[in-house]
DNA sequence: TCCATTCTGCACCGATCGGTATCTAAGTTT
DNA sequence: AAACTTAGATACCGATCGGTGCAGAATGGA
């Protein structure tokens, strides 16, 4: 029987890699997979390159990994809009936390969820497809929560659940993009509302 | 006076620019501007680089110029949306164009305003610019469209053209971020209608 | 104390980046 | 034919790319 060894032999790292992987974020955030160098994001993550390598394998893992931590971060009011008790308010809860978040002054502007690569040459095609794959989970977590709104008479039963998710869907992408182009919080806001007026009804 | 000259002196160009140009064009819009290399470029359209930077300049030049053909070529359904009788034609024609061209069969998925350079590190960073005031300049003409409408009373009063003009931009970008993520055209189509249930009525 | 292990800092790898120099060949004007 | 300009091919430039090898420092277990 093994005992649960906690600190592991040799020397610790002298990093906090939570904080690390949030730099690496924000710089892929801004500059995008393929924009962001490895001085770039070494610099910022205030790490030298072999140490990046040894905690997070690499480039295209780090890029992963701040997906994930975006995920659980900045894009998290998908997960709380979800959660909401009406379809209505799910898609309130959703457009408003794109608009937020695509415009936090703290953070680059937009969402690492479209930016991070949209389009991309060879070496960018894999956080390409890691992006695309994460807007589709997105999107069938947005329908699955319709579906179940039709359910329960929630939504009238004409409702489309997978047309209403790709909806919103579309529309927050194109507040991010929106955002990057320098769009002001109140704006995009307005926009936001502008396409939530001709939700169906109870 | 000068005599306009038709053929300039030396050996003419054994290739043709718009040719070229095209073929440069497709390769921006599938690969991004910093993910197509010159490599990728000069190998798409034929020529070698020394050719390539004798008739555009540089790459950043080339890319302005792929975006000029852009604009007169596949996006030219934005131009032809603005000249519809009617408000309400003109956001469907230009919502209808937006699906159509970002999937097109015979061209990369997307916009090449939007995926040509999202996000981009130092070297991307004019091309970036240059596609927000891309951007910002058919949201500006979709403005003035609908600003005239509302002059026209095709509009009722309280319809805020620049709002319109926003919603419809937003959209559109939304809808070429989906198609990138493999969205079809006629699912694009139906959220394009559902984007144009709540126009304003005359 | 000594060893094993892992960290850090730095130099370095081959490959590729955007951009050029150099050469010959070719075509058009005067 | 002379003058001029460009095409095409090749080789090259310095800089940067993502990724490593190596030496030394630091820490845990024995």
């Amino acid at each position: 029987m093994e005992i649960t060894r906690k600190a592991p032999i040799g020397r610790p790292r002298g990093f906090d890699a939570d904080e690390a992987l949030e730099q690496a974020m924000l710089v892929f955030w801004e500059q995008g997979y393929e924009g962001a160098s490895l001085t770039d994001l070494t610099g910022a993550m205030g790490i030298t390159r072999k140490s990046m390598y040894a905690a997070f394998g690499n480039k295209e893992e780090l890029f992963r990994k701040a997906l994930e931590r975006y995920t659980e971060g900045p894009a998290a009011y998908a997960a709380r809009a979800l959660e909401k008790p009406s379809a209505r308010e799910v898609a309130t809860a959703f457009l408003a936390g794109s608009v937020s978040t695509t415009t936090r002054p703290d953070c680059p502007a937009g969402c690492l969820g479209v930016q991070g690569s949209l389009a991309a040459g060879d070496s960018g095609r894999a956080a390409q497809d890691a992006l695309i794959a994460w807007r589709d989970d997105g999107r069938a977590r947005l329908r699955h929560r319709f579906q179940q709104a039709v359910d329960e008479d929630d939504l009238p039963p004409g409702a489309d659940p997978e047309l209403l998710a790709r909806y919103l869907m579309t529309v927050a992408n194109g507040i991010a993009v929106q955002a990057v182009g320098g769009a002001t919080r109140s704006e995009l806001q307005q926009v936001a509302d502008a396409a939530l007026r001709n939700w169906p009804p109870v």
